[in-house]
DNA sequence: ACATTTAGATGATGACTATCATATTTATAC
DNA sequence: GTATAAATATGATAGTCATCATCTAAATGT
C-alpha cells in the first residue's frame, strides 16, 4: 500500500535507525536486510524502494550513526569518563559507531570508507577543540592519540571474557589518558 | 587418499596457517571453509576430519595466530615503531591478530573469546616487561593504555580512505605514546 | 470523484555456504 | 603381502540471503 510522503520519510528514518543499531550491535554481515526491515516495522520487499542495495544501506546507516554521535559537550574529561564506562562497553547498539564498526569498514565499499573518513576527521577536530590549552602540535597529537586509545580500549574491553580484565582495561586506559593529558 | 601421520599433522598446520592469514585479511565471516581448504591445498570435504566446525577452526586459528605473534623483542620503542608502521597497516594478513580480529571476537563463540582473553593478558604482561623502569602501578597503566592506543590506531588507520590522514593517525599516535611514556 | 502514481507486501529465484554421507586411495599393522 | 584403518576427495543436502517481479491499495493531483 502507498503511504503519505511524511510517512515514507519517517519509514526511511526508522530503517536507518534500526540498521544503525543492529549493525553496531551485530556487525554488518550478521544482519540481514529482512531483519532490519522487521525491526523498522516493515516487510523486506519494500527495502529496495528506499535503498539501492545492502551496501547502500551500510553506507547511509553509517553516515546516520556518525552524525547522531554527538559527544555531548561536557568537556574532555567527562567525555573520556563516559566513553570508557562499562555502560558504554556493554551497550554497543547505543554507543559510538567508531568503536562498534571501524574495524569492519575495511571490508566495505568505497562509499562507506569515505563516510568513515569524514566522521573520523570531524571527531578528531572536535576532540582538539575540547582539549585543554596546549600548543597546536601537541593538541593534534593528544587528540589523535587519546582517541585511538579510547577506541582501542573499548574494542579490547568488548573482546574479553573476564569482566575483571575488561574493567581494568577501561580503568587503566582512563588513568593513562588522564596522566598524559595533564602532563604534556 | 590416506596420508602419512606427519603429512596429516603438516596439513593441519597448513590449514591453521591459511585460516589465520585469511581471517586476519578478510574477517571471519567473509572466509568460507572451502576457501581456507583451497588455500591450504586441500579440498573442502576433508575439513571435518581436522575440525569439528567452522567455529572450532576460528577458535584454533585465533590461538595459532596469537601464539605466533611474538613481538620480536627489540625493546618497547622498536615495538611501537614497527607496530605503527605503514607496512603493518597495509598487510593485515601478516600482522597482529589483535588489530585484525579483536573487534570481531565479540560475535564469536565463548571458546574464541576465552582464547582472545588469554592472548590479551599475555600481551599486556609482555609489554609491561618491555617498558622502561616505572612504578608497578604506572607500568600497568602505561602497558594497557599504550596497547589500547596502538591497536586503536591501526584499526582507525585501516578504516580510512585518505592516505594522508591514515599516515597521520599512525604518526601522531606514535608521538603521543613516546611523549607519555617518557614523561610519566 | 477519478485517474494516476507509487509505497509497500508477497512470493520467487539464484547464489552461496556449512555440513555430511559415501567413495577412493594409501599408510600402517600383522 | 594382505587386511584394516584412516585421510582426503567427491558430490549431495538443507538453509540462508540479497535481489527482484508482480501485486495491492492508498495518496496525490486534477
Amino acid at each position: 500500500m502507498k503511504v503519505s510522503r511524511e510517512q515514507m520519510a519517517e519509514n526511511r528514518r526508522r530503517i536507518l535507525e534500526a540498521a544503525s543499531r543492529l549493525f553496531k550491535d551485530k556487525g554488518f554481515e550478521a544482519v540481514s536486510v529482512a531483519e532490519v526491515m522487521k525491526a523498522a516495522g516493515l516487510t523486506h520487499g519494500g527495502f529496495y524502494g528506499h535503498f539501492e542495495s545492502k551496501d547502500d544501506l551500510v553506507a547511509q546507516a553509517l553516515a546516520h550513526a556518525l552524525a547522531a554521535d554527538s559527544l555531548d559537550d561536557g568537556g574532555f574529561n567527562d567525555f573520556v569518563r563516559s566513553y570508557l564506562a562499562p555502560r558504554h562497553r556493554d551497550n554497543p547498539e547505543d554507543g559510538c559507531p567508531t568503536a562498534g564498526l571501524a574495524a569492519a569498514i575495511r571490508h566495505q565499499t568505497p562509499a562507506a570508507k569515505a563516510t568513515m573518513t569524514e566522521g573520523l576527521r570531524a571527531q578528531i577536530a572536535h576532540i582538539e577543540q575540547a582539549l585543554p590549552a596546549l600548543s597546536a602540535a601537541d593538541k593534534r597529537s593528544a587528540a589523535i592519540g587519546s582517541w585511538a586509545a579510547m577506541v582501542g580500549a573499548v574494542i579490547l574491553a568488548r573482546s574479553v571474557d573476564d569482566p575483571q580484565l575488561s574493567d581494568e582495561i577501561l580503568e587503566q586506559t582512563h588513568a593513562w589518558i588522564d596522566a598524559c593529558v595533564r602532563q604534556i
